[in-house]
DNA sequence: CAAACTAGTTTGTGTTGCAAACCATAAAGT
DNA sequence: ACTTTATGGTTTGCAACACAAACTAGTTTG
């Protein structure tokens, strides 16, 4: 079989999540966004939004701000280089899945 | 947003999950594959390809069958048209995936 | 007949994804 | 003033999961 196939089970687990791909993709498009536009955008519940962005952080893919709006909490959330790089890698190992199979 | 991108979160996880995406691809244009013959193809241990294999079993897009040759166990699966076509959902998600993203 | 091999399955464990409950602050109602 | 209600999140509890290691049942080899 080839190469390409096996590579399947070393997809990066961190962006395979489809919360997380969905969040990383919104981010790849959208410079940086808040807590609030992600939550309309993927329709997750604030937990496991709070819980996915945490996660990308850790993993370093997401930097999170956390300032105010006026007197409210505002949190901004942009993708970092390894977080692009990691989207793009993402992408480009599904595209080849995509064309290897039919 | 577009519903092509959020429905990312609603990927059929039974497919979605590296291993198992691995082993449906292979019987995808194996026809019938062995126990054996997936464990090398796909390089998982016999555990988890047991394990994998169950879960796709009970989700109903594979079909094991378990006979001899000879006097050793020999176990045959095969994608059932439910499998068939769950794996062609899967791919044409992914492909809208790749396509609406850059 | 004992050791080693074959073809798998079951068990144990740490990790996850999810919703519900919670928290701190701020605005609105009475 | 003071008690709801709303805002913007985080923490908690739990079932499900992925994985490797241990186990099982039968077979061949020495």
């Amino acid at each position: 079989m080839s190469d390409d196939l096996r590579s399947l089970t070393d997809l990066d687990r961190l962006i395979h999540e489809p919360a997380r791909l969905l969040i990383v993709t919104i981010l790849s498009t959208a410079e940086s966004a808040d807590f609030l536009f992600l939550q309309r955008e993927t329709g997750l519940t604030k937990g496991n939004l709070s819980a996915h962005l945490s996660k990308l952080e850790e993993g370093g893919y997401v930097k999170i701000e956390k300032t105010f709006k006026g007197k409210l909490p505002l949190t901004v959330c942009k993708l970092t280089a390894s977080g692009q790089k990691a989207f793009q890698g993402y992408r480009q190992q599904m595209q080849a899945f995509i064309m290897q199979t039919k």
